[in-house]
RNA sequence: GUCCCCUUCGUCUAGCCUGGCCCAGGACACCGCCCUUUCACGGCGGCGACACCGGUUCAAAUCCGGUAGGGGACGCCA
């Protein structure tokens, strides 16, 4: 193991959107590309808003990505008299302040600075205060440098440089005693030894106070690594109203965790043209470097052509076990049918997602109860009639099983009767499986098994002639 | 409003640091053709971008300056 010490932290206020996921992706990358250790920590410090069910949530939404921690999950709210511990040292080092402004004071202060076209910052009312009122409700403030800059070198957006001036004394501690969040940050990241902070664009920020904070303190500051958000369609942030942005949703529409990792692995990195990564290679080849600096839109097309891939190329029987909550779905019972691996195998080829998979697989289990009238109108009923007789005896009198025997046969039957493989295939295809969509007709007669194939064969004769 | 960041095909991106090999490459999507018993898969081809303006240079997507547009942050949220 290499020193390298990799951190996601999310908050506990929702589950694991694709945004986070792609965050935490790049944490666990860097881990283990450079052999160092990914630490898992829940930001909790807001206890109105953390619940128990989106923990979970989040680790159920790692766990099915494979993003798996070396430790953690730590609680921040298990750390409460740490971060007690060290307002206390600021304050007797002077190095923070008790401030006692109320939130409607400051409310009104800051409506005012907006209004003037003034940047809305604490204006420091008690940062000389000597006195101190007793009994009055008071927060921490940090007694922030005046003057000069602070910079940092972002591993992804290169230098950034804020002045000082811009920054005002950021509260630590709320009035009910409470830590706030970019104090918080800094003594765990700290006291974790994390060496590589990687989060969300949205942080950047913040870094300049938090580095003024490791500076305070006396602790070593770390790398930074900002990455950028992703957007709708729209370009603006990724919201619920562009569609799903939950990983668990997407497990739930029939995606492999496989392909949106490497989805979201693509997104904002890349390494040469290269599009398909395993976890392996992504390991091997990321670099954080490499990086985009620009925020990026997603897009669901690629992720479908990523999960067909996957799906195509995967294997049958985690595939068949992966559908079956998907057939449930459907009250859809694979007991009294065919072989799911091989009714997986015949539609490898034309599903996107599970989903679509499920909604192709139905006709193996449950026959069609009503057919394609359209497509059925497009022959005369006398050769409807004729194929099916036809189809029926030749399947009747031959021991064929697989598909390209099968194949043979009917190929045999155009021969011999000078019909044309449409007219032949496409009646079969709507007597089994009801509609024009499916797999070759061989496929399906393979699968099905002569028998069936003759019952369902049957049943479209009857539909067939009385009409 | 103030500060910070960003800007190559519709989208994801390569190239940019170390100017010339780029009248800009790949992928998704789209369109066409081929394959074909349907739907797909696959193959081939097409469409399509350096935000804009100046400067430096023999030469700029690449370096410099400005403009415009977009995003983010400005909370006793994280």
């Amino acid at each position: 193991m290499s020193e390298l010490r990799v951190r996601f932290a999310p908050s506990p206020t929702g589950y694991l959107h694709v945004g986070g996921a792609r965050t935490a992706l790049f944490n666990w990358l860097l881990a283990k590309n450079k052999g160092g250790t990914f630490i898992l920590r829940i930001e909790d410090t807001d206890v109105e808003r953390s619940t128990k069910e989106s923990v979970d949530a989040i680790l159920e939404g790692m766990k099915w990505l494979g993003l798996e921690w070396d430790e953690g999950p730590f609680y921040q709210s298990d750390s409460f008299p740490l971060y007690k511990e060290y307002v206390q040292k600021l304050l007797d080092a002077g190095k923070a302040y008790k401030c006692y402004c109320t939130s409607e004071e400051l409310d009104a202060k800051r409506t005012i600075a907006m209004e003037e076209g003034r940047k809305p910052k604490y204006d420091g009312t008690c940062r000389e205060r000597v006195d101190q009122p007793a009994g009055q409700p008071y927060v921490v403030r940090f007694r922030a440098p005046k003057g000069g800059v602070t910079a940092f070198d972002d591993l992804i957006k290169g230098t950034i440089t804020f002045p000082n001036e811009e920054l005002d004394d950021l509260i630590i501690q709320r009035t009910d005693g409470t830590p706030t969040y970019n104090f918080c940050v800094v003594i765990d990241d700290a006291t974790m030894r994390i060496t590589t902070v990687i989060r969300g664009d949205d942080h950047v920020n913040n870094t300049p106070r938090q580095i003024q904070l490791y500076e305070a303190l006396g602790f070593p500051v770390p790398q930074f690594a900002h990455v950028p958000m992703i957007l709708g369609s729209d370009k603006a942030r990724l919201s619920k109203r562009h569609g799903a942005t939950s990983v668990i949703a997407y497990r739930d529409m029939g995606y492999l965790p496989e392909a949106l990792m490497n989805y979201l692995v693509r997104l904002g990195w890349s390494h040469g043209d290269d599009e398909i990564f395993s976890r392996e290679e992504m390991i091997q080849k990321f670099d954080i470097g490499n990086v985009g600096r620009s925020a990026s839109v997603f897009n669901t097309e690629k992720l479908n052509w990523l999960n067909a891939h996957y799906i195509k190329n995967g294997d049958p029987e985690r595939l068949a076990a992966l559908l079956l909550p998907h057939l449930s779905k459907r009250r859809v019972t694979t007991r009294n049918g065919p072989d799911l691996m091989s009714v997986v195998r015949t539609l490898q080829e034309r599903a996107q997602t599970l989903e679509e998979m499920a909604e192709r697989a139905v006709f193996y289990y449950n026959p069609p109860t009503s057919y394609d009238d359209a497509a059925l109108a497009k022959f005369d009923k006398e050769l409807l009639l004729a194929v099916f007789a036809a189809v029926t005896e030749k399947l009747s009198s031959s021991p064929a099983t697989d598909t390209a025997e099968i194949d043979g046969l009917f190929k045999e039957i155009c021969s011999e009767k000078g019909w044309k493989m449409g007219q032949v295939g496409q009646p079969i295809r709507i007597a089994l499986s009801g509609g024009t969509q499916a797999p070759g007709i061989g496929e399906i007669v393979a699968t099905l098994g002569v028998e069936e194939t003759v019952r369902r064969i049957q049943r479209v004769r009857e539909f067939v002639a009385v009409k």
